[in-house]
DNA sequence: CAAATATTTAACTTATCGGTTGACTATTTG
DNA sequence: CAAATAGTCAACCGATAAGTTAAATATTTG
């Protein structure tokens, strides 16, 4: 039986895992937004701007500040660390893999997805 | 209008965005396993095991060879190089914007998840 | 060839996701 | 205070996710 710890960690992730979410995060991380203002480039209503806020916010990754009736969202980098150290400890096990693998992968890796 | 390209960045982050994904990463990190024995420890069947598999198998995450009728798992990392850029990125951002924000998150960085 | 083994696939269930609309709350402004 | 503005919340919908069990597909072995 495997224990599932990492709740932060799946939080994050699964925030990242969207593109809209990406695009509001970036647009975040050039400066703070108002909510109306990140919400303006997309096709679909505020209330789902919100909502992926909404998941952003409660993984950390934006803070919102309220001011008057309006809020601002400010990049969080902090659980951007958590993964950082995820790909890192990964990238230890490739490298004491590598000489076992490398024969197979030089032939997929520029293949097409599987079905 | 924004536009959704990176389906690729899309299927890698929703792979690792799962506790029992991540741990059979893990393991196939630290070996090439088999299904069978990838599923041992888990406390599901093995054809659930075989679906996560095959979410990494599309996110190129793990490549499968083929040895008879058995399918040896190999980790590959090359996805995970995307999401380093990824967080390199924000990363550039963060710090650009670290003299706006940190007044305000050294004041709530260790508060709780908001609701 | 029949039985056992390794794994996938299909059909199904329940829960979550990403979107919508409409109502609600709070704040600002005329 | 009434109207406008900024944003959230609740209820709903269709699609996807994660699990199940049972059947199907190879492959190996006696």
């Amino acid at each position: 039986m495997v224990k599932y710890i990492d709740e932060q960690l799946d939080a994050v992730l699964h925030a990242l895992a969207d593109p809209t979410r990406r695009a509001l995060l970036k647009q975040v991380g050039r400066k703070p937004c108002t909510v109306t203002e990140l919400a303006e480039p997309f096709d679909m209503s505020l209330a789902a701007v919100s909502k992926h806020l909404k998941v952003l916010e409660c993984a950390r990754l934006i803070i919102k500040e309220q001011d008057g009736r309006t809020y601002w969202c400010h990049l969080n980098y902090q659980p951007m660390e958590a993964i950082a150290k995820l790909i890192r400890e990964y990238e230890q096990f490739w490298e004491s893999q590598l000489d076992s693998l490398e024969h197979y992968l030089d032939d997929t890796n520029t293949q097409e997805k599987p079905s």
